[in-house]
DNA sequence: TCCTGTCGTGATGATTTCATAAGGACCCCT
DNA sequence: AGGGGTCCTTATGAAATCATCACGACAGGA
């Protein structure tokens, strides 16, 4: 994933500095705007513009001023950091269509997770779904399987069945349970057809092919050796 | 497996058919309830709820305090819906005994994965099969035998007998009772067979082999010795 | 073409049978 | 009572039989 560019509004420029090193630490690209209008230029300008932080006290537009204008024309998720007490807003910023609001003052720990938080809710990275078995990864969001990190290339079925080989690691499942849980419910074509499967599995995944077990008389399971 | 049954509570009615529509798409059976009065007599009369899923803000009682009342008498596995700012109360929550939280606004694959996570985590690992005897440990999922920790390769018939021993341990077993138990009701060969079978188990269990007693003119007996 | 499913074959391993040895129970005889 | 024989049961090892699996090849369909 590439870098998030983060624009972050405020008056003042030591807050501006302490926002931005966090997030500078953290990977985060940091924009930087003194008010409110100039805040509205660059999101309007910039429409790369990923996530907006924005201070409620400013000058000339204040930040709820400045949220409403920004959603006349954008979507882009907005942090409020609102100074204490002023809790009473907090009502009123849901209602203008910020995404989440920080008091001041705030940790950085707290910062950075609520920015964290909230561009995964937006942007939905936290649906990517890695799941690892010994030299084995499999990014089911991508669909993609690696072995050693070279890439391995899997038909449809083959991914789904080895995919719930993984997640079912350490089980031994007979063909029947496979068969209901892979294919269809009203598929009822021949077990062995499983083999087929498995057998270029294992030759397409080398000698991690070995992660699945042969179980005589009762099925497969999936198991890395330690 | 069949469908699960998850029990939706919120007071808002939108809310309840937001969550209801995933869901049922997803072959969930979807209970409802608006407010945690009515959900703690639900989860209370139907002991087949497989989750609930909680709105914090309610009238009455609030997701708090029904998740409290709930861990009263039940593990059903809870996820909490939060709304916006209230991540400070996570901690809270976890210690409320909840198993997991959603922000609001949320997408419906967050809804769908974390909901589909959970029940794994709660009931696959439940499914997780173990019996233990003396040194001997046999764990029916994964189907394998330890002794001392040590794997113990069986094969398909010797673990199913096996695993007849030790589910009856202690009774005297005939042999008849033994072919009508691990082999199939149709099955007419010699009860000889048996004896080899158990030979079998006894040199690869070693001296755990020893558990398995031979009561003469009648059968086997699986015991533990003291 | 590539994916999926089917089939036949040989290899492998599991199961059963069989022959024989070993072990226990019982009885008779001393 | 105890030794020895006999009968019946169980243990053991090997061989025969049987079932399952891996693999290659192929067919139908997207």
């Amino acid at each position: 994933m590439d870098s998030l560019r983060i624009l972050v509004v405020d008056d003042e420029a030591r807050m501006r500095k302490i926002v931005r090193d966090f997030l500078v630490a953290k990977q985060y690209i940091v924009i930087e705007a003194s008010n409110g209008e100039e805040a509205l230029d660059i999101v309007y300008k910039n429409k790369n513009i990923d996530l907006v932080i924005l201070d409620v006290m400013m000058p000339k537009m204040d930040g709820w001023e400045c949220c409403k204008e920004i959603r006349k024309f954008s979507k882009v998720p907005i942090i409020m950091l609102t100074a204490k007490g002023e809790e009473s807003d907090e009502l009123q910023g849901f209602d203008l269509g910020i995404d989440d609001y920080i008091s001041k003052p705030f940790s950085p720990k707290i910062l950075v997770a609520r920015i964290d938080a909230l561009l995964h809710r937006t942007y939905k990275l936290d649906e990517v779904d890695i799941i690892k078995a010994g030299r084995l990864e499999i990014n089911k969001t991508s669909h993609i399987v690696t072995v050693d990190g070279k890439t391995v290339e899997l038909s449809y079925k083959e991914f789904e069945l080895l995919c719930y080989f993984v997640e079912n690691k350490g089980i031994a499942l007979s063909r029947e349970k496979i068969l209901n849980s892979v294919w269809n419910y009203d598929y009822f074509g021949d077990a062995r057809t499983i083999d087929t499967h498995v057998k270029k599995i294992r030759s397409k995944l080398g000698e991690c092919g070995e992660y699945i077990k042969t179980i005589w008389g009762m099925g497969y399971k999936f198991e890395v050796d330690e």
